[in-house]
DNA sequence: GGGTCCT
DNA sequence: AGGACCCAACGCTTT
DNA sequence: AAAGCG
């Protein structure tokens, strides 16, 4: 009976989201309460510091206290290379307390202060409850009055915040690390109830759920744990946003628990083709909302729809409504219905609901409750208190809910109609009302969940009416002569309004003869009192021509939905054509289907079609197909006519042409190195947003599980070294490829180095060749080599290609140190400060830091979205002259430079620089 | 752009 | 097949 | 705590 399986729910609701929330500043920062407890201000003197990354990236801001001697340094405005901060640093990298338990206070000042105490994974474990009890010590003591913020700590780092309520202190363990949800639970617990008794679990949950804290669902389940199993389903309400498997598990306890029936899915009803007759069917209005089961008992109610989802969360005025109807009956109910909006208290169409189906946020749904509130319109009782009603007839189970709802209905659960025997009738009121159909029932029939049964019929309403022809739109390319016909009707003031478009329905033929009906009809305006807005060019008539469309049903914004051309009236004058507010042609069971695929005329895939063949076809016939990149992977692409670069009409398909023209050299670029996407859907001149992780990519695609930031935590990432990687970040709106440092299996050592020179507003092109020559200078001194490159954009790209090993630090450092000098030697011309307002907008940034694991820059080869299309292209150190024009390198000009000058990425980055070399260059501790 | 969850 | 909605980064610095 | 930066 139940077929619905719980492994899709599992899959689907897999990963949770809790490592996100904490991430996110805003959800942490709002479990802020600064009132009372506030640390008092002024100056605190600072005895550690942790920051994951302070010590690698060499930038302390505090001073250091390692046990307990004074460790007083200051890191300087600007070039960080002390050397007095270096081995600071190591000192605290090489200090084996260092990473365990750090006591300290947080720099006072303008942003206040106060004293932390932190665990790593190791001391967080609560068997002795050492952490804990010290924690709870040292607030006692007044050592401990705040808490670190925790945005930097992350993975194996256990956060702990206090804070003052009155006369009891709270704690509040948040981890980042969800393998030990659970334990946060308990320990949350643990510590709430310990201290201070009075105040209880829930009521902290609450006040955390005022913080847009996702709790742990454990929580909530805690406090009901001794009460009945109806209560407790109803304690675990799934939260607002709580979607799959907790849904279908709780609803079925509830389920359960009300009727000691393990099934939970409802009775379908088959396609109709006619009206039966007869005086044992009944004949319902076909409900244009939500199919639900309700099940209700006085203290809860869940909406389960047909894929077992609970939204009882979207629409609490219904469960308000079930439960009083529980309660008044005295007894638990299932019963099945349909969720509608009411407009002037008639039902209204799908379309008013759909917007709260997938809401999450409790104001949303209040609104949405108190604005324009649902209904639940009941047409079948399976369950009422013990009694199973499944197998009695229809007009028993009926009979069971018009006792139960007749005196009990409200305006939030209804009672369906019924009419038993004059189906035709039903159906002209159908058509009448606009209704999206009827439903007729055996009176006779059982209730069979999960059944498509005969005994229940759908009959659809089909709307049918002529429209005036105002124009038509270009065809898309294989189409021939019209893409889709504009249609209108005449309102009351004689205005030719528009309707919407079909394109459904014609033949060949069809298209071809209404071309020629419509040619001699052109004219250069649009006929219609307000022009529509057409994907194609639109070719404007005179508005004679009358065609009959069927459709499924207006819209609210008033088109047509799914209209299909059915054929051309003759018959009918213009003129007289008017939306009929109801439209009642006789259902006629003969409509074939029309609507035909596009014929792809000329080309056709054939085995030897290039990549770059296949991918100019697919544009050409409509920007939709399959590229096939060898025996065994193909990719699916679409709306390859895109343009992405307005200015210059380059298309999504041309960028991908592009990779796959210099796939041979862009490929080993990314080989084995996590990709960054940055998504450009509309184009370069459109909304753009970065995307890390990568699943559910297609087959041929390569994903591998990146742990970001070393803490455990992996996350699929794109990696390249395929065409089908790279044109699938294409096809997800990708322009240029941004390859990590590191490969795949070291995401600890880095490749190159890599140094980004970005002038600033006012700085001349030619002083981003100065600032490289500087850098060749001193490369050339200190015995290194490097490959430069145009950044793509305004900048220039120099890559120091090191040995196999080097940590991601070194090489962080190695920029660093490469990036002062120069910045030392040439302050004016060069800087290596990040911030843009302590840049002079002469001079050039040197950034080093995005050497930074996990950073990006643009790979040799990759487009930029950037005008023109321009392309980060490898030059030979000889071509730095004044006279270089990065611009002069597009998508456009690159392959045919490729074949002149080879690969110069390639030649430049093949060889290490020595290891000698570098060893030079180390900090001596 | 793609998946989900409704129709 | 269509529509609405939701989602798609991060580490570091400065104020 | 919030904004700026790449």
């Amino acid at each position: 009976m139940a077929k619905r399986t719980t492994t899709k729910k599992t899959a689907r609701t897999a990963p949770p989201a809790a490592l996100g929330e904490y991430r996110r500043k805003r959800d942490f920062t709002k479990t802020a309460e600064p009132s009372g407890d506030a640390p008092a201000r002024g100056s605190r003197r600072l005895r550690f510091v942790v920051q994951k990354h302070a010590a690698s990236a060499l930038h302390f801001d505090f001073r250091l206290e390692i046990d307990g001697v004074m460790k007083s340094w200051a890191v300087p405005k600007g070039p960080s290379l002390d050397p007095k901060v270096k081995r600071l640093a190591m000192e605290v990298e090489d200090h084996p307390v260092s990473y365990n338990t750090f006591e300290g206070t947080i720099p006072g000042g303008q942003y206040g202060g106060g004293t932390v105490m932190l665990w790593d994974r190791g001391t967080y474990e609560p068997a002795d409850g050492s952490s804990v009890d010290a924690l709870r010590e040292g607030y006692a003591a007044g050592k401990l009055d705040f808490v670190l913020q925790g945005e930097r700590l992350r993975g194996a780092w256990a956060l702990v915040r206090t804070r003052k309520v009155g006369s009891r202190q709270q704690w509040l363990l948040i981890k980042r690390d969800d393998a030990h949800a659970d334990r946060e639970a308990d320990i949350v617990a643990d510590e709430t109830t310990s201290i201070d008794s009075g105040r209880t679990m829930d009521e902290i949950a609450g006040g955390a759920r005022k913080r847009a804290v996702k709790e742990p669902a454990k929580k909530a389940a805690k406090k009901t744990a001794k009460k009945t199993a109806v209560k407790k389903v109803a304690a675990e309400e799934p939260k607002p946003n709580a979607r799959g498997v907790r849904a279908v598990r709780a609803a079925d306890r509830l389920w359960k628990a009300a009727t000691g029936m393990p099934v939970l899915e409802p009775m379908y009803a088959s396609v109709g083709t006619a009206v039966p007759e007869g005086d044992d069917w009944t004949f319902e209005p076909k409900y244009d909302g939500v199919r639900v089961l309700a099940l209700a008992t006085a203290d809860a109610a869940q909406l389960v729809t047909r894929n077992g989802n609970d939204k009882a969360a979207q629409f609490p005025e219904i469960v308000d409504a079930l439960r009083a109807l529980a309660r008044q009956a005295r007894r638990a109910l299932v019963l099945d219905g349909e969720i509608v909006a009411l407009v002037d208290g008639r039902p209204a169409r799908f379309q008013a609901l759909q917007g709260r189906m997938h809401l999450g946020d409790a104001t949303g749904i209040a609104g949405h409750a108190a604005d324009a509130p649902a209904t639940l319109v009941a047409f079948d009782l399976l369950h009422a208190g013990d009694d199973s009603l499944l197998d009695q007839p229809w007009t028993a189970r009926r009979a069971r809910l018009e006792r139960l709802l007749g005196k009990r209905a409200t305006e939030r659960v209804q009672l369906g109609e019924t009419v038993t025997g004059d189906g035709a009738a039903m159906v002209a009121r159908a058509r009448a009302q606009g209704w999206e159909g009827v439903i007729a029932k055996r009176t006779d029939a059982p209730y069979t969940p999960g059944q498509r049964a005969r005994h229940w019929l759908k009959l659809k309403v089909e709307h049918r009416q002529e429209f005036v022809v105002g124009g038509y739109t270009e065809p898309r390319n294989s189409r021939e002569h019209i893409g889709a016909l504009l249609l209108g009707y005449y309102d009351g003031d004689g205005r030719l309004v528009y309707a919407g478009h079909a394109g459904g329905g014609f033949t060949r033929e069809g298209l071809r003869d209404m071309a020629r009906r419509l040619a001699p009809l052109a004219r250069r305006t649009s006929p219609f009192a307000e022009p529509p807005r057409t994907n194609e060019p639109a070719h404007w008539v005179r508005p004679s021509v009358v065609v009959e469309i069927k459709f499924i049903e207006w819209t609210e914004d008033q088109r047509l939905r799914q209209p299909i051309f059915v054929g051309v009236r003759d018959d009918k004058p213009a003129a007289s054509v008017r939306r009929e507010a109801e439209s009642v042609q006789e259902v006629e069971a003969t409509v074939k289907k029309t609507a035909k695929k596009t014929v792809v005329k000329g080309a056709t895939s054939n085995a030897k079609e290039s990549v770059v063949e296949q991918l100019a076809r697919i544009e050409a016939e409509g920007g939709d197909g399959v590229v096939r990149l060898g025996p065994r992977t193909s990719l699916d692409v679409t709306n390859l006519d895109k343009v992405y670069f307005p200015d210059d009409g380059i298309t999504k398909g041309d960028v991908m042409r592009y990779y796959a023209t210099v796939a041979p050299h862009v490929l080993p670029v990314l080989a084995d190195r996590p990709l960054v996407l940055r998504r450009f859907p509309n184009g370069i001149g459109g909304k753009a947003f970065y995307q890390h992780r990568a699943d559910n990519v297609p087959a041929g695609v390569r994903t591998e599980p990146v742990d970001a930031d070393g803490d455990g935590q992996s996350v699929p990432f794109l990696v390249g070294g395929d065409l089908a990687t790279v044109l699938y970040s294409v096809q997800l709106g990708a322009i240029s490829v941004d390859p990590w440092h590191s490969r795949v299996g070291a995401l600890d050592t880095a490749d190159y180095t890599i140094l980004d020179l970005d002038p600033g507003p006012k700085a001349p092109f030619a002083r981003v060749v100065d600032v490289a020559r500087w850098i060749k200078g001193e490369l050339d001194a200190l015995g290194l080599h490097a490959a430069l490159k145009t950044s793509g954009s305004t900048g220039l790209h120099i890559a120091l290609p090191l040995p196999a090993g080097t940590k991601a630090d070194s090489a962080l450092l190695l920029a660093e140190l490469i990036a002062t000098r120069v910045a030392t030697a040439h302050p004016k011309e060069a800087t290596i400060e990040r911030s843009l307002r302590a840049r002079s907008a002469g001079a050039v940034y040197v950034d080093y830091l995005q050497n930074i694991p996990g950073k990006t820059v643009a790979g040799a080869y990759a487009v930029r979205a950037r005008p023109r299309a321009t392309v980060s292209t490898p030059l030979a150190w000889e071509e730095l002259d004044d006279a270089l024009d990065p611009a002069a390198f597009t998508l456009r000009t690159v392959p045919a430079r490729l074949e002149q000058v080879g690969d110069l990425w390639r030649a430049a980055m093949r060889k290490p620089n020595p290891m000698r070399a570098l060893r030079a260059l180390a900090p001596t501790p």
